[in-house]
DNA sequence: CATAAATTTGCGTATCACGCAATATTTCTG
DNA sequence: CAGAAATATTGCGTGATACGCAAATTTATG
């Protein structure tokens, strides 16, 4: 058991193109036929892989089109942690959001978005990623303020609030293009209170 | 065509009957076996229905045991309708689910919010549900104050606020039981910012 | 009671998720 | 480098599901 990971083994890096691969096919078949016309079995083809071996990768297409959305999703997290101990919690979120939409999403990335409001099947999806985010910032905000969201409220009305106030950005950019996401975003964290959180205070 | 909605015809009453009964199976059942091993067959020969009309009224097992939980959702827009028109947005919704709280949650309620929080398909089914009631409450709030939520931030912001609160506080509550859910919700909206919205300002 | 409207039902079909065991590939070890 | 160990892919089989469609049943209307 030998741990590289900065190369990172052949192995690895062929599940994830594997991975990207049968993502993209999916989405792209999602966008050109919509979603129910999507064929596993086509997927797999296309991607010269097994039906079988799409299913070890995705549990159902609608994940598989997801896929790369949660993904970006992770990173949120990542940011989070990568924030100095001494900013406020929402400056630190804030922080973290202005970096993780700091390149303006591409055209594969809005045109995604849109199929996912406009698909009630991938909104599903995608509100359970949004769920597992949530969890996960949740517990970096209790790593960070040193309070366990077992104990205090807040953390998780923190997650909660911030991935709320995502979601509310992208719906709203997306309906009307006024300015750039970031921007937006930055609106939406501006509007909304986070409160501080104290280790010592129940 | 005729309209009487407060007798409610047999009709629609033998729908709603059975509706709700499927909704109970389901639960039940989920709760003794697990969601995985609950079987649309029995839950219809238990309903006295063919499995064929469950289908007709759910599109899947999650669906029939989330099924009262959304009811119970959709009140709270007529809640908020309710609320005079004279209070602040952050007022009229705390006073909306002060009501929707008012009782405290009985065993069913409370045993069918852990099952769905233990159970990774009733929870996404359940996050699908809550981003129903998100939209649902924008366009009350956009009703409400006004403002078009295309046009403004604010409305989805709001919506996006309060859900994410009352999921904050659901989940704290069923995790440590401390004080009444309706204290906890209160909390939950008293440290959470829902911003007064203006019709005329853009 | 007769007719119209809506619901339930049975049937058939296209998917799908997933366990399991065999096979192929990559990685590790000497 | 060769064999062994670990891991991935594949094919197969099965149980379950979602849903269209048309016939039969139930409810509503005049």
């Amino acid at each position: 058991m030998t741990m590289d990971s900065s190369p990172l083994g052949l192995r690895e890096r062929k599940k994830r193109a594997v991975r990207a691969n049968l993502s993209a096919i999916a989405l792209r078949h999602a966008q050109e036929r919509g979603v129910s016309q999507v064929r596993i079995e086509e997927i797999a083809a296309e991607a010269d892989v097994s039906p079988r071996t799409f299913n070890n990768y995705f549990p159902s297409k609608e994940a598989a089109i997801i896929d790369s959305a949660t993904m970006r999703a992770e990173r949120l997290c990542e940011l989070l942690a990568a924030q100095p101990a001494g900013t406020s919690l929402h400056d630190a979120l804030t922080a973290a959001l202005m970096t993780l939409f700091e390149d303006e999403p591409d055209r594969d990335w809005i045109s995604r978005a849109r199929l996912i409001r406009a698909e009630p099947s991938l909104f599903a999806e995608a509100a359970k990623a949004d769920v597992a985010i949530e969890q996960a910032v949740a517990l970096e905000i209790g790593r960070r303020t040193g309070v366990d969201g077992t104990t205090c409220l807040a953390p998780r009305l923190a997650a909660a609030t911030v991935v709320a106030a995502i979601h509310a950005a992208v719906a709203f950019w997306l309906d009307a293009d006024n300015g750039t996401l970031r921007e937006v975003i930055g609106q939406a964290m501006s509007q909304v209170r986070i409160a501080d959180i104290a280790p010592d205070a129940a």
